[in-house]
DNA sequence: AAAAATAGAGCGAGCGCTCGCTCGATAAGC
DNA sequence: GCTTATCGAGCGAGCGCTCGCTCTATTTTT
């Protein structure tokens, strides 16, 4: 279990992902198997697969509370009575989805302790920021659109995850400063400007693949503009 | 840094705008009068002005699609019947708001012509950008997160004016290379990641806000980031 | 008293969800 | 080895309820 080394590039980072999709909602399965009617989980699997696709194709089309579980019936080919001895209810499918999305970033976003430079560190945060989300767009779309209908605690779960990366991504800028490699003054706010580059590619992906930029593209020029925007930080 | 004509803080910018409400209101009074079966305009202006506040808080907090007439008409008080001679169709309760928002902005975001310098051009549109979505906060958010929901033409007319704005810092850009001022490469995927810096201000504002970071401040921070990034990036 | 504005009960459609049932595969009985 | 009993997965009409919207009676304005 290691995220590739530095980076082999998109494609490679997209394989590993995929292949590894069973485990994932094998561990969404666990998790909830007292809502989940089913017993066998090959079976239990490769329903919710499809359960999870569409619902996140139809929510994000029309989003998730105008989707009704008929619509998610007839799309995933699943009588009503079937679905819901997979789902138990419309919310607790949104806790799966949710749970789903987690568990994924979870075994993905970490960095390899062979980088020792802030900056290397920071460019493989950003990158492989960049490729999850790309895998996993559809998820990351719904989590970010959908966040402000959810129950309170689901809200606030979401947010912290929010706010643990741009954490994450200060605490790297904190640590270039410390060592003299990046001029930032307010590690905070640039971190929180940051963010936003790292959200475009999921929320606004349609306008880079009108223009023929891919994820690789993207995250290079990304990193271009952060880094110049760093450099340039002690003109000022 | 501001010329007379381009910036005296924002607190003016937000009295102005405010003291012309109910003149863009009336505005959109004019263009949706068919679908109004009030007739005196001090009236429909008056109520307007509440069902557009009441449908923008509500639905930015559960949706449009969520928000039921029901709740739009104990939020302000006044009864279905009434309210339908306000708005004909909840749909087209939702173009009258589309339509006063962009009476608003067309009447906001304009260039003075005394700036000439591209870097004091482009800072204006940035600035400019910032205030007028704070002053529209709930109506930019809504245009944001609910226009995925939008049929054909109105979805189509908003990702427009989203270009739009795109466009004009892209050639802002291409009139600071020209004359030397920048030197970035590809002012278009530039002026792509500049716009995020503008959303951030008002689909994150709570951030912000906690952290005690004003519409100025985060203008001056936004503009001094973009500025360091356009100038960095001769560098790489 | 005429006209304009408001009120709120009521309508059909569509929602999330349930429940009594069928059916095919496997296990148990002989 | 054939029959019978058991089980889990799948099905879809139907329930109680809320939705967007209407319509007529009533109040307010002029």
């Amino acid at each position: 279990m290691t995220t590739p080394s530095a980076h082999a590039g998109y494609p490679a980072f997209h394989r590993q992902v995929c292949s590894r999709r069973d485990d994932y909602i094998r561990e969404v399965f666990a998790r909830h198997q007292e809502a989940i009617r089913v017993k066998k989980e090959s079976v239990v699997v490769r329903k919710l697969a499809a359960i999870f696709d569409k619902t996140l194709e139809i929510s994000n089309r029309h989003g998730f509370q105008a989707m009704s579980v008929r619509d998610l019936s007839e799309a995933t080919g699943i009588s009503m009575g079937s679905l819901y001895s997979y789902i138990e209810s419309k919310e607790r499918l949104l806790g799966m989805i949710l749970t789903y999305g987690h568990v994924v970033v979870d075994h993905t976003l970490r960095i390899p302790e062979a980088l020792t430079g802030p900056r290397e560190r920071l460019h493989h945060v950003l990158r492989t920021h960049v490729y999850i989300t790309e895998v996993m767009q559809p998820w990351f779309y719904f989590s970010y659109m959908e966040s402000r209908h959810f129950d309170r605690d689901t809200r606030e779960q979401t947010i912290a995850g929010e706010l643990r990366t741009e954490r994450l991504i200060a605490d790297l800028l904190d640590e270039g400063v410390a060592q003299a490699v990046f001029p930032v003054r307010d590690t905070g706010l640039t971190a929180a400007l940051i963010k936003p580059l790292l959200q475009e590619w999921y929320l606004k992906r349609w306008k880079y693949r009108r223009r023929g930029i891919g994820v690789d593209d993207y995250a290079d020029r990304m990193i271009a503009f952060v880094d110049a925007a760093l450099n340039g930080a002690a003109e000022t």
